[in-house]
DNA sequence: AATAAATAGTTTTATATTAAACTATTTATT
DNA sequence: AATAAATAGTTTAATATAAAACTATTTATT
């Protein structure tokens, strides 16, 4: 999406699509990388795992406020991780409204096994770059980040 | 996706965090600017009809390789813009495989129409940075695209 | 000329995403 | 106690995305 009336606005529209074009090179870098490793999980549903190993058993609300992303789409995605037996849906005795997203055997076992590869995962992002540089450019996405949300 | 063993590890994380943040506020933004203006196209749409608004009559292929996206999802994308009318398909007599899709009336007529609110919208991505700065997070991004892509 | 390789596009299958309308339950207000 | 408002989650319908297997056509190789 270029478009070149003017210069400020070159800029950020640049940054724009760059953001957009590293997004997308991560999410299939990581599904190459899982199966490399015959593992079937998204790297959304990792995201979930990953929240999970930290607190066990919340409901999907606080998934949904710790993604930032829609009910719905978590609603799905936890269908998926349920039919993948990653986690399982719970009862709350106390508020009949939730859900208790619970892990599995086998969401548990995940856990070792997907840490070390999440650190490569992550590492070959990393570049030759400043601590200086890479603060000053999280700044500045998060200036933009703020301008929209509030 | 809060992975917090190695400090430099987790400011990469925090910038793909951000990036992938920005990416959907970017997308929602868009559809709600769109939508006060009782337009029905999405940000994908507008980035094929910005190339075509450019050049007019190109191959799917050449829309592949310009916005870096999948065959089957320019298909699809090609699809529902026939059926709202934006384009079309015509046959390429040099060459049988090509499919030339070009802006219908309708498309055309869109451009005027969009182009400020396009503007518009990518002001308020503007913020309170120096160009500088700006500079310094675009190849922060640049190189990290780069060490993923070659 | 015949065959192999490359290129353009589609179909299939699966995932993710969200707005909007909905159900069920809990909490607040009158 | 009855009603309204808020909260948690699902369903539906639509879009976007991409890998893999496929068809059709063109170009290169033998």
């Amino acid at each position: 999406m270029k478009v070149i009336e003017n210069q400020d606005l070159s800029e950020i529209i640049k940054l724009l699509d760059t953001i957009r074009d590293i997004r997308k090179v991560m999410r299939t870098h990581f599904q190459k990388k899982m199966k490399e490793h015959d593992i079937d999980v998204t790297i959304e549903m990792l995201e979930v795992l990953y929240i999970l190993w930290e607190k066990d058993s919340i409901n999907q609300q606080e998934i949904v406020d710790r993604t930032n992303r829609n009910k719905a789409s978590i609603t799905s995605l936890i269908d998926n991780m349920t039919r993948r037996e990653l986690v399982q849906r719970n009862a709350d005795p106390n508020d009949r409204r939730n859900n208790l997203v619970a892990l599995t055997p086998e969401g548990k076992k995940y856990q070792k096994k997907l840490k070390p590869l999440l650190e490569e995962f992550y590492t070959s992002f990393q570049v030759d770059i400043s601590s200086k540089d890479m603060h000053s450019a999280l700044g500045v996405l998060e200036k933009i980040y703020q301008k929209l949300t509030g």
